[in-house]
DNA sequence: AATGAATGAGACTTCATTCAT
DNA sequence: TATGAATGAAGTCTCATTCAT
């Protein structure tokens, strides 16, 4: 308590640092990017990085964690009305971030090369999700709105569309008319369709 | 034509130089790979990869593009019965690239930074696949295959798709039981359910 | 007089400093010592260093001019029963100091690089006791009791004899069984044996 | 053999470097030697050092060797007549190799704090050094020409006024009317004297 | 008087590219 | 044409020192 005030200071002086190297990270990829420009946009000296990050590795970690925080927050807010809504709505928020930051690649791309990206950043947030969206349709499949497809295959494939358009809109191809929602209930609207139980239901969702 | 064997003589010293070049950056990423250690696994010295091509970004672009011409390659030998097995073909051979190589992010990362390799990888064979998707998909809904959805979106949600299944792949996340072909046809299973006309047509694909 | 408190207590720090520079001095050596840990070891803050010490070197040429008048004040204590038995007193203290502290060599390195420590440790301190031995070699030599060598020779390898025996000590190189005395009176045994003037007196060290 | 010249011209740039390294850190010691002057003197670029040698502990190691190397080669060449001329000699050729390079100390005080150093220069040298010592010394005990002394204290003794003088000509006490050979002889008569049997014999090294 | 975050000079090291052989 | 040693720009990181609080 008698610290809060130089708590919050260094807390903010971390934020500040991160955010310019998640602005820089998102412009140039992490090899591409200096300490030197990190620094420069945070408007700190290049000594200062160090005080708080014990390397450049470490801040992309600091980012990819932020970044996967930001995901699992995102997906707590979300009320949906039905699966189908979730879905939407999951997907238009990562659309929308999609635009916003363009990290999303720097990520996965570098997970390859270095393991604690990969553990913060793949293993915690992807793999929770894809097990969730697993977990989702076994029990949907079970009571019947969706038909007997294979569990596993299906939470992929929709994580992998979401990832593709993610990749996508990096590449810069966009849907131009689309807004991230429009987006999201279009995509959504295809995948449900091919999962869900024909037979028994009417096009309902 | 008097300069015949001189020509085979470099274009095979070439191949040879891209082959390593795609190994290497296959393995370490092309910001990782080192022209020392492209030179050794090509069993040349550094300096012949200078008389070959001009840069190390040079490398990566003759690599790009004659990972963009295997695509396309593939993409003509498939014979389909039908659009649906077209899909299901692609994405085998798609899925089972990437298994053999995991090339795939490396130029989806790099064509971020590097306008030659989006302009090789990205624009000529990505638009071009997604266009022709595109094409396709439109021709498929004025016949009544498929239902009124925006051919747009449709084109990129299957590339999306396939992108995010090589995506995930280069991570790790496989799905162990299934081989390629098997996969393709699932996955089209889900797609192709999603986009068909129902109304028209019983469960039949 | 008014201020005594005040200086007790500023004394008192320097002290506490001095005493966490030489401990990680001795550890360390001075050039991978950082302020950093001797602040931490003497619980101050970095600055607080700078307060009591203009700079690094300044906190080696205390701890050295501590050391110096450690040996002098050693000196002093010995109280002999003729020159031999304090030749063996002396190397004991020497040898017991260096096992303790081993701080000699990094003094004896750094006084090559630093004209301070040089002048503090090796003249004050190592000048001092070299002309002293040689004025009491001299003496024994005009009274018969050592043989006619040359005094400045004799006095420097005795003097050497020590400082070998404090290096060896600090490379782990030890004579496992001996104690600091046990030691010191054997080495005495062979140089005062190797000096004194064997016609006029049978053995008798 | 085909190879001969370039390997001359490799071997020839080595020693080019290795001389430079050993100059600078004669005159600098390790730590405050930069990479950048050592480049300097060898009249090299900074990044050709790196293709000689892996890193700037590997250039302290290499000279290291090449120091202990030396010492072995200078007392392979001796030629005494009887181990007290040996004697006498060893320790000219150690004071006058002294003179020349001021390395000593530099080795004796990195191998505190890289394994490397001590393992070449420490163990290998001066370990072997100390060894072959204190069996000779075994050796002149049993015939009876020395007396009765500890051999391994004996042996320590010798090496440690050898370093102590090392260490004194380092710090600029040299005792001034001396040549390496006088002094060898003088020290050696010392010693020597301080180990021989008396009673057996009359004086007469 | 004490603190410790900020600084920035400068160290070591890597590696794409060149060029004499 | 092939070689690979040499280059040097540029990057990451350390740490003694300062100074606002």
């Amino acid at each position: 308590m008698i610290e809060t005030r130089r708590d919050r200071r260094i807390a903010a002086r971390q934020a500040q640092i991160l955010d310019a190297a998640a602005h820089v990270f998102s412009q140039k990829g992490y090899q591409n990017a200096t300490t030197k420009e990190i620094a420069e946009v945070a408007d700190v000296s290049e000594g200062t990085l160090y005080n708080y990050f014990a390397n450049k590795r470490d801040l992309l970690i600091g980012v990819a964690r932020a970044y996967a925080d930001e995901i699992m927050a995102d997906m707590a807010i979300i009320q949906p009305e039905g699966y189908e809504d979730y879905l939407a709505q999951f997907m238009a928020n990562r659309f929308r971030r999609g635009r916003e930051r363009r990290l999303f690649m720097v990520f996965l791309y570098e997970s390859r090369w270095n393991e604690d990206v990969r553990r913060y950043y793949v293993e915690e947030a992807m793999h929770h999700i894809i097990a969730q969206t697993e977990q989702n349709i076994r029990d949907l499949i079970a009571q019947g709105t969706l038909r007997d497809v294979d569990p596993t295959i299906a939470a992929r494939t929709m994580s992998a569309t979401i990832m593709g358009f993610a990749a996508l809109f990096e590449l810069g191809i966009t849907v131009n008319h689309s807004s991230p929602e429009l987006l999201g209930t279009q995509v959504t609207d295809i995948l449900w369709n091919g999962l869900r139980n024909q037979e028994e239901n009417g096009r309902e969702s």
